[in-house]
DNA sequence: ACGCGGGTCGCAAGCGCTTGCAAGTGCAGT
DNA sequence: ACTGCACTTGCAAGCGCTTGCGACCCGCGT
């Protein structure tokens, strides 16, 4: 008797404990494909994320992942890949009847992709910046980069250049940070009374390589700056990379800070904005449970607090100074 | 008529198209569960992990992912998370009837854990070493690590240390690597003529934190080694970072090799032990879908080669210098 | 023109579970 | 001892799909 074993009420103890040692002994165990059709409910939450090969995700993955299955519910993944992944995904009727709700990390929504999540009929979360009509967390990425910006103008820095990011048309990547995150620059400069310089303002794709392009170029561009904001730790990492082989010491000669408070930001000492991804991992998967539970409820915003993380890679600019030999050049 | 729109013969070309159309016209989706229950199949393949949130795990999930989902096939997620979750996971029938088919990621399966996977009756392959029942995809890990030192051997280090995986009870951690690749250590310093000092062998936890404190180690133990082999790219960062603190260059004072290839290790410029992790998920994920289509078949297992990657971490030992000024020590 | 057979079509019987409901049980009140 | 009520129990009707099978249609051969 299917009420004895989910614990409905309605049935006796002693009923209940009978018909539970009998499916003990026989080893009953009941089917899921049954009572997801007789309940119209599948206990499954699903999560799209452009790749789950990516430090971001899968910190947000786990994050969320561990909210789900604390609910008990199962995590189906839907990894995009590729344009034509993220065509199927959408355009087909991908998602229909296979999840009771629908959890977005970090992607881009397109009207249509949000109609046809709308219609899909189940509750919708992302994380990220996205359309109203969804639950969302976000993190303020402006005043985050402005925090980090002000802590290289506090130090006295003057010439600070930009390492931004550039998503063309990279579906694998994020959402709305990469403005959010230039602007936050730009206003902290701006306040700080110093001048724009689009020389000063390198974008690149978000990834080491990315970085490291982009340093290279603010390096050898005609204006050489004292400090460096990149909009994301992977950057960094690739931005300190160019430096280190350049023999432009850090922080003595350059200053630089990232964006993530990646796994390896410590190990490098890179003074960095820790967003917690973990956490809005959590916050993206409790709304989308709040909104199982509570399905008339109005769309909701969570903001996931950061905050500076002041390593070794940051110092005040050092007044003109003759420069050392590079002897170190390849040094770790 | 279910027929029609599954592509399913013994229907006639110009009625399937009439259905077909008529079906798009109301927005019609055949229900999940529905056929679900039908047919018994759930058109789902399960991937056990211990966490998505990190690299090796991210990559392997992706390969195996991309495998799955490019034949029409669908991912759950199950994360152990901790022991209690790991416990979850497999003593109660949480995977029962969920999945077509589980791949299982780099886990040291117990005796009993083995025995709960075959009776849910379904194929299950693993990535890593594991029981002889079920299909695997195995890198040769001992012959890789004699690899890497024998690329130090033969630059002339005759003092070689190593940094190790020591799993501890940590459920979150990989399987048979450790030792295998300990062996390969011990084979190739042995067959080089030399001894094995214990002293020279330092395990901890297999991460960036864990590198250091055995990099530490050895760099404050009764032999000073020229270079040191470490089991995975994280725990030689820890241990670059270490040695940069310590103004102990690389690779002019110490040569470091690592294991993975690691997104990471090229911007460090890490000599290391490439093993590819999507293409290991992606061989397990193959080994599963093969053995959905031929259920009868014996396990089979898959081996994916490594290669060597040689980048600026190793070079020949210096022979007695003067030690140079550590001036850098906040160099990044 | 009639019969036969290959090819289609549509009905209906499940798949295993949930759940409303009628029947049944036991106990307290009268 | 009988009636009434609250609580249990077990039956049966779906949930939406797949699939075996009988009914049917049409064109061919005789």
């Amino acid at each position: 008797m299917s009420r004895a074993l989910r614990d409905v009420p309605g049935v006796a103890l002693r009923t209940r404990e009978r018909v539970k040692a009998a499916a003990a002994e026989v080893g009953y165990v009941s089917n899921v494909s049954g009572s997801r059709l007789a309940t119209g409910k599948t206990g499954t939450i699903a999560i799209v994320v452009p790749t789950a090969a990516r430090w971001f995700f899968g910190q947000a993955i786990a994050g969320a992942g561990a909210v789900i299955r604390g609910a008990g519910l199962d995590v189906l993944l839907y990894e995009l890949g590729d344009a034509a992944g993220r065509q199927r995904l959408f355009a087909e009727h991908g998602l229909r009847g296979r999840a009771d709700a629908v959890l977005v990390l970090s992607l881009n929504l397109s009207g249509s992709e949000t109609r046809l999540l709308q219609q899909l009929g189940v509750p919708v979360a992302v994380l990220g910046v996205g359309p109203a009509s969804f639950s969302s967390v976000v993190v303020n990425d402006q005043l985050a980069a402005e925090s980090a910006l002000r802590h290289l103008i506090n130090l006295g820095h003057e010439v600070i250049g930009l390492i931004g990011i550039d998503n063309g048309s990279d579906v694998t990547s994020g959402s709305v940070p990469p403005i959010a995150r230039v602007a936050g620059y730009r206003a902290a400069v701006s306040s700080a009374g110093m001048s724009l310089d689009p020389d000063l303002e390198q974008l690149d794709e978000n990834s080491a390589a990315g970085g490291a392009a982009a340093m290279t170029r603010l390096i050898s561009g005609p204006v050489m700056p004292t400090a460096v904001f990149a909009s994301s730790d992977e950057m960094a990492f690739g931005a300190l990379h160019v430096l280190r082989s350049a023999g432009i010491r850090v922080p003595a000669d350059m200053s630089i800070v990232g964006f993530d408070n990646h796994d390896f930001a410590a190990v490098v000492d890179l003074t960095t904005v820790d967003q917690n991804v973990l956490a809005q991992g959590q916050a993206a998967a409790r709304l989308v449970l709040a909104a199982l539970a509570n399905p008339g409820a109005a769309p909701t915003t969570a903001s996931v607090p950061t905050r500076l993380v002041i390593r070794r890679s940051t110092a005040p600019p050092q007044p003109l100074r003759r420069r050392l030999e590079a002897t170190d050049t390849t040094q770790n």
